[in-house]
Formats: C-alpha cells, structure tokens, sequence
DNA sequence: GTTTTGACGGAGA
DNA sequence: TTCTCCGCCAAAA
C-alpha cells in the first residue's frame, strides 16, 4: 500500500473538527483511499495519534469493540449519541475533497 | 503461491 | 426501521 495514501487517510481524519463526525466512507473519499476497509484498517494500525473516535460508520454506529470510548470521547466533544447512534445529519463533518483530482485525460 | 479476515458500504429482505 | 449478504483492498497466516 502506498505510504501517502496512510498518510492522506491521517490527514483527513485530523482535518476532521471538534464537535463533527465523519464516516470511513467520507474519510476514505477525500483521502482518495481505495476502500472504506483501508481507512479501518489505517486507523487500527497507525491510529493511535489520531482523533479516530471521530470517525464512525456510514449508519452512525461505530465499531462493537471501541463504541463506549466512541461515545464517551464524542460526548466530551459535544456530540450526543442515542442509543449508541449518532444524528450524522447534525453532526456529520462537510468534508471537502483536495484539489488534487485525477487529472483529464485530455 | 492461495485463503481468510477486517475499526466498511450499499442493496435487498 | 433493522438484519443479512456480497463486494471491496490489503495484510497476515
């Protein structure tokens, strides 16, 4: 896997604002990563030093193992869970894409 | 070299 | 509305 895809996927979830969520979908969209399963999978391997409660699934639930530091870690932040679910219409993060776009072909 | 699984997304039931 | 199945890419066994 290339290096600055991990790296792009890192950026984007410390782009990601207090206060607001984002989805792997969104992360793994403005990181041009290949896969939503790549940004899971960046997070868990090199996650450490990122705000990785901030990013859940595209439903507003998050991961069985992390939702009660999810949760906890979000409600510090100002964002309200319920019943382990989150309003990703409130709270979801208007991600902006890089201008680095795939260039045209022509 | 192949097979399995994973911090997922989307569509179908 | 929630649950299940399939597809996705990459790393580990």
């Amino acid at each position: 896997m290339d290096e600055e895809t991990i790296e792009r996927v890192r950026t984007a979830v410390q782009s990601i604002p207090p206060g607001q969520v984002a989805t792997y979908g969104d992360v793994a969209d403005v990181s041009r990563a290949p896969s939503p399963r790549l940004v899971g999978r960046v997070l868990s391997e090199d996650g450490h030093d990122l705000p990785w409660h901030r990013v859940l699934r595209a439903n507003g639930t998050c991961a069985p193992h992390l939702a009660r530091e999810q949760l906890e870690l979000l409600r510090a932040e100002g964002v309200l869970a319920d019943d382990g679910k989150i309003n990703l219409r409130q709270y979801r993060w208007a991600a902006v894409p890089p201008p680095e776009e795939p260039p045209s072909l022509f």
